[in-house]
DNA sequence: CCTTTAGTGACACCGGGTGTCAAGTGTGCG
DNA sequence: CGCACACTTGACACCCGGTGTCACTAAAGG
């Protein structure tokens, strides 16, 4: 009983290094660029050896694009909590609401929206978010497929991917015209914009 | 004008060797994969030094996925190509029958789905690969934001990206829907699915 | 107090990628 | 013919991201 928390007490530690290399990196990254600063600066900016840094992340491009991951389990939980008989992409615009939260978070948006622009504007780091709202697409695309009824499962029925896809685009469009917009709408109505311009097709219900 | 020809003549042994790299390092790459393959185990077997082969590919990446940067021209040109009173859906998905003739391309068509595959199997390589897709929609958006009018162009609208996303949706659905078949269907009927699950809506005219 | 164990730093190493330089291979011109 | 020039190549050294190894330290626990 007495080690009721067992891991908490090493892996908060773990936690609290982890964000104070992600804070360090971060003031390196707008000063020099991500290409421009070395992991070894990282480091040694945060008092310990590259061997150390590597303990902490995989990868110098995950201390910036692993917070991704978290998207990927809440967007599914929300997508989870949506009504059954809820049309797909009227769900869908609702999970997106969860993405907005985040963008809310102010104390930190500053920060979160120069990593953006660090991500934009590095292909390297960008290819590597694509490939992660891939990945979030396929949690999703499985779900979509259970409504979708009896053929639902059936990976090869295009119909699930088709839509979680074009919902993602939506989003997509939406967070690029966003960011090119004066900031006078918000995200949100970006994204109703852009998710209603895209209808999809009464069900064949064969 | 005895120089008609000034520039091809190194160009063209230029192409020679290029594709001669590309070949033998397909052939490493289905042998031992491709993170196990070197880049001096292509250049060596291409008989040339590592340093040769960057003057040939600015990356071992590019040396698979550099082929993709044929799409974005073609696909641009045969949007152009489209009638302009077309449905932008209709135009986009004739637009893709571009693809197919690639696809159909016969005596290389093995080999081309054994690098598909190690696209496919590779992040790294898959990560980059949905990058590049992302800068053949960026073309296809300017001319499709020309077709909706006053507003089209400006950078604040979604709907360009929005609708050019999920074409592009479609397709990449229709891909993994196809790979996952028995093939018995063609991919143009997966495409035909994927694209019909999803229609446009009246434009507001505003 | 002593043993075990996790975390760390130092070091060597690998592979992708680049800068540099010197040697080779033409190609044109005097 | 021979020289000069541009271009290509190979060899070498180097940088950086990332990994394996090992010895050290400090805390947890008997």
């Amino acid at each position: 009983m007495s080690e009721s928390t067992p891991l908490p007490i090493r892996e908060r530690t773990r936690r609290l290094a982890q964000t104070e290399l992600t804070s360090v990196a971060q003031d390196l990254f707008v000063a020099q660029g991500y290409d421009g600063t070395t992991v070894d600066q990282i480091a040694a900016a945060a008092g310990m050896s590259k061997r150390t840094f590597f303990r902490y992340f995989p990868s110098k491009d995950d201390l910036v694009i692993g917070k991704y991951d978290l998207f990927a389990d809440r967007m599914a939980e929300a997508l989870d909590e949506r009504p059954a008989d809820e049309p797909i992409w009227e769900s869908l615009r609702r999970v997106f609401d969860t993405t907005l939260d985040y963008v809310q978070d102010d104390y930190q948006r500053a920060r979160n929206e120069a990593m953006d622009e660090i991500v934009r504007s590095t292909p390297q780091l960008y290819a590597r978010y694509l490939e992660k709202m891939q990945r979030v697409q396929q949690l999703l695309i499985g779900r979509v497929a259970g409504r979708l009824g009896a053929r639902g499962d059936d990976p090869s029925d295009p119909r699930p991917a088709a839509i979680v896809g074009a919902a993602f685009a939506c989003m997509q469009a939406a967070r690029q015209a966003w960011f090119a917009s004066d900031r006078s709408d918000t995200f949100g109505d970006y994204l109703d914009v852009a998710m209603k311009t895209i209808q999809l097709s009464e069900r064949p219900t064969a």
